[in-house]
DNA sequence: GCGGTGACTAAAAGCGACAATAGTCACCAG
DNA sequence: CTGGTGACTATTGTCGCTTTTAGTCACCGC
């Protein structure tokens, strides 16, 4: 029996849902949810409005999901791969550690930005998430730090960043750095900042990385 | 004709404020309003409130100050204040640039936190005038920023620090780092950071600015 | 003029009745 | 046993109304 995600999602640690894991229906719920909660946001979506768009009854909804919150979990879930896809991609794209870092940042602000003014309503859920302790929030701001522990060990391996201090404690230190830019419920009250930002900080970063 | 606040107060580039900038009536307002606003918050005193707590009518009160939000922008910038003085006092006790940065940012967030936890709702106000870009809030901010430039300059002259970046520019990142611990509306959100977060990032910052 | 106020208004907060909604459960069809 | 539902409840949101409250102004005594 297959996993309850599919690959490159982000996956809960305690997945709050039940029902069968892949199932038609569960899709269809999760794609009317998508639109809705993107069109007409989190709070002005029933869960009735989701039943109807499928053709379902409500109740059946509650066959495959906990509780509201836990469909607004997946999406939200979603929303936020997308962002890792694109951080994957853009430090995919770039050659040495100090280059990966600064399209890592770049790219975690810029499409975070993006979502916020092109895609308010979902942006809102995750800085909602966020501000909960979702699972999924949590689940994504440990993927980008993974990452980045990934990139940090390589430039340490290639012997282009310093390798004196412990690697868990100088992760966790440029983590705190990007944090109210990675962090959806943070990055809302430093968009004036986000310009420059990522430069700045990144070029401290690496400052302090140099061996 | 003295300037209109005492000299370690943070003063407004705007004064929002009328009538004689040194007048009994003026000290009496700012007290009780600094007592009512401790005790019973920002909202739930009425300007009648503090007419009463002073025995004049609400019309008089607005002989010295333009609105209630310009009262609220006096005691947000007494409270302010406070955090500055301690800053300032401790990286006076300190006798290398290294040491009173750390300094600096320990106090920044150990008084910024005991704020929230001793005088919630004077704390509050601080973040909302943080939220809403108050001059209050603003002076605040440059006046940290002022004290850091000071140490990096001083770290620099004394060979402790490195010289090869442009200092604003240097400034400016580290200021962008201590931000979410400085800025009261951001500090609330990572309390659960509070522990760390001084010394981490003062040890990545203080790498960083390695000659 | 200076020190001070009661009476007024426009806007907003508080409130209670009512409607909409999340979530459950017993039950039905094949 | 799988796939599905209508009818129910407890809670939460909303709407219109009343009361408070910020802020003004003309005016008073000295």
């Amino acid at each position: 029996m297959g996993y309850r995600f599919p690959m490159n999602q982000i996956a809960s640690s305690l997945p709050p849902s039940r029902g069968p894991a892949d199932h038609n229906v569960r899709d269809q719920i999760v794609e009317a949810a998508g639109e809705h909660f993107s069109h007409y946001g989190y709070e002005k979506t029933t869960v009735s409005d989701l039943a109807k768009a499928i053709g379902f009854s409500k109740a059946y909804i509650y066959k495959f999901f906990d509780s509201k919150q836990a469909i607004g979990e997946a999406i939200c879930a979603k929303t936020l791969s997308a962002i890792v896809v694109a951080v994957e991609e853009a430090v995919a794209g770039a050659a040495t550690p100090t280059e990966k870092f600064r399209r890592m940042f770049k790219t975690l602000v810029s499409t975070g930005v993006s979502l916020f003014f092109n895609d308010r309503k979902l942006y809102d859920i995750a800085a909602h998430s966020a501000g909960e302790g979702w699972p999924s929030a949590r689940a994504y701001c440990e993927r980008i730090r993974q990452i980045l522990t990934e990139i940090v060990r390589e430039g340490r391996e290639s012997g282009e960043f310093e390798r004196k201090t412990p690697l868990d404690e100088t992760v966790h230190a440029i983590d705190l750095v990007m944090q109210p830019y990675v962090n959806p419920l943070l990055l809302q009250y430093n968009l004036d900042l986000v310009e420059e930002a990522p430069t700045q900080l990144s070029n401290l970063v690496l400052r302090s990385l140099a061996p």
